[in-house]
DNA sequence: ATGCAGATAATCT
DNA sequence: GATTATCTGCATG
């Protein structure tokens, strides 16, 4: 069927009412459309509620920031993080309950060009560190997602081109493929069944989410572990991804941040 | 292939 | 003031 992907049917809000560790795993292989991009999920993480999880942002109660986690599910939240990183996750359990699913990773199904651009240039507030824009000309769609080709496409002289399954692999790397930014703290991604009967969410208007059934995973297929770059919590093996999918994001234990000797030291006569 | 350090700002104590 | 649900480039083997 082509690009079948797009055309699968929404899913409904009643998915994610359900404890997120339950929702976790039956996200993989699933699809979630924002605008043109369209990412099909491979590794994803479960955060508990107020009191029962030390590594979710709701341990310590609902803030400002972690409000959205308490209402309904099957809306984005989007925070930003690190000082310079977005990451997505999708809500769970009715309103009033503070949990939610990481969006870790996953594979470009539609939209390839636009993901590549997003995370090639300066696009979304990241800051192009040692490499320039690249002055990528358009590389060839390759929209057919299949046919590792495109490798020899030339990556513009002087910037290698990112690999394909590099577009989303990462929370922070999959939040600028779909182009997920604080604005979208908050969105719909249920959209309702008669918009997607009529228009097959071939084309989600660009600010609107969707998430899509796609295929799900092989129960044989899932494997969990311990989640990534959480402190807290490291007995909790609440991280769920699809064996073997390229797009799977290396496991990296947290590391505490080596502090600035002199800014932390108390009475410190420590001279730079 | 693996490891480290820097970047950079909102959030919470 | 410390920490952070991270990524990248550069260094080393």
């Amino acid at each position: 069927m082509g690009s079948g992907e797009l055309s699968s049917a929404a899913l409904p809000r009643g998915f994610f009412d359900r404890p997120s560790h339950e929702v976790a795993p039956e996200l993989l292989g699933r699809v979630l459309v924002h605008g043109p991009v369209a990412v099909r999920l491979t590794e994803v993480e479960a955060y508990g509620g107020p009191g029962e999880d030390p590594a979710a942002h709701t341990y310590r109660g609902k803030t400002p920031r972690n409000a959205v986690m308490f209402g309904p599910p099957g809306h984005l939240y989007v925070y930003f993080t690190y000082g310079m990183h977005f990451c997505a996750n999708l809500v769970c359990l009715p309103e009033g309950f503070g949990s939610a699913v990481l969006l870790r990773a996953g594979e470009v199904v539609a939209g390839i060009d636009e993901a590549r651009a997003r995370r090639t240039s300066t696009g979304n507030g990241r800051t192009s560190t040692g490499n320039g824009p690249a002055a990528g000309t358009g590389p060839t769609s390759a929209s057919t997602g299949t046919g590792p080709t495109s490798t020899g496409t030339g990556p513009a002289a002087g910037g290698r081109a990112i690999p394909d399954r590099d577009l989303a692999r990462g929370p922070a790397r999959l939040a600028v493929a779909l182009g997920l930014l604080r604005e979208h703290n908050g969105l719909d991604a249920i959209v309702e069944a008669s918009y997607a009967a009529d228009r097959r969410l071939t084309g989600v208007p660009h600010g609107a989410a969707a998430m899509l059934e796609g295929r799900p995973a092989e129960p044989d297929s899932i494997r969990s572990g311990p989640r990534t770059g959480i402190s807290t919590a490291k007995d909790t093996p609440w991280r769920f991804w699809i064996d073997g999918d390229p797009t799977v994001s290396p496991y990296r234990a947290h590391v505490p941040r080596r502090r600035n000797a002199a800014a932390t030291s108390v009475g410190g006569a420590s001279r730079s």
